[in-house]
DNA sequence: TTAATCATGTAACACGTTACATGATTGC
DNA sequence: GCAATCATGTAACGTGTTACATGATTAA
């Protein structure tokens, strides 16, 4: 149960109402956990009743009312359990879940060509990422000033991962495109 | 719904029992997609209620009975419809999915030797897992034989995506543990 | 003698996605 | 005038996990 951990984290940063909280988890966890907003207010009313957060209602004239979220000892007692006991989640920390790999794997059925398209396609998608994720790190630094110096540090982390990631599948695009592009010319 | 298709693709292969299918599905496309066995059952309902398989039961006095399925016109079809059409999934094929990284991600509730702690676990799990995964490279060569090279070349080309990525995990964490031991020393 | 393998599933639960609904305000 | 933003959710569905049940045979 990951994306409670994961609001549980954000809320500790501080008080937000559902909808700020969908943002921020957007803006930050989305690219190693994503949810939808209707999941999130969800999870946070089982965390209201577990007792891991409370909730205030604001009343507005002007815009919706909004109702706004804070952690409880309990939650936060939650949270540093979770964040100190990592063993449990090392097995699963390396695994996929692309269809897009499976997709490959089962390519035979389609002509070489569809299966170059394919990766070229996602040669081109990780392309595109890379550049949002290399532009990632100034955004950090400035919600950094924000949050705290301490905490950027971690995001910029987790960041450098996202790029070394995306250049490994760009350079396994090419190879991968290089050997299939072999295979035509030497038939 | 990749499951049903990846289903698919295996039985594409030969006919197999549900159990075969596990097995097999645990020895291949479980890199990139995990399932247990009781989802596959199910599933596998889901697909003979839909007409893409048939079954048929093979009474065994020696071991329990058994049950064989094989792909019907309409589950070729399904296939070769879901191989030639990739476009839907080329913006999730990048897609993380790790507690791990949530939780280095919040982690500066943590103290650094606990982050230290958790990078170098992690490590080694990559480590482990390329291990494996540079010996995938001759046991497909094996299966291969059975069922066919051309296959085998696209079973090569996601094997080498997984050593790509293990090793690409491996020089982020070298990086990560350098800059938060630089960062105690620093303090 | 203990565990693994063969072979099948059901039930309950947890988690994730899609579609829908409301309705004012602000910017192009 | 149209889209986006603010702000909240419900309902239905789809997918994935856990726990349980059965019971013979075979290899360490």
């Amino acid at each position: 149960m990951s994306l409670k951990h994961g609001l549980l984290g954000i809320l500790n940063y501080k008080d937000m109402t559902g909808y700020e909280l969908t943002k921020t988890f957007e803006d930050s966890l989305s690219f190693f956990w994503q949810a939808k907003a209707s999941q999130i207010y969800r999870e946070l009313n089982a965390m209201e009743k577990n007792g891991w957060l409370i909730s205030r209602q604001i009343i507005q004239s002007d815009k919706p009312n909004k109702r706004i979220y804070t952690l409880t000892g309990a939650g936060k007692a939650e949270l540093a359990r979770w964040l100190s006991k990592p063993q449990a989640d090392i097995e699963s920390a390396i695994r996929l879940r692309s269809a897009f790999l499976m997709r490959l794997f089962l390519g035979n059925e389609n002509s070489t060509s569809q299966s170059l398209d394919i990766l070229e396609a996602y040669r081109k998608q990780c392309n595109r990422c890379l550049a949002e994720m290399s532009s990632a790190h100034e955004s950090i630094e400035h919600y950094g000033k924000i949050y705290g110096r301490d905490n950027a540090k971690y995001w910029q982390l987790t960041a450098l991962y996202g790029e070394e990631y995306l250049q490994a599948s760009i350079h396994w695009a090419d190879k991968a495109i290089e050997i299939l592009k072999n295979d035509i010319e030497g038939s």
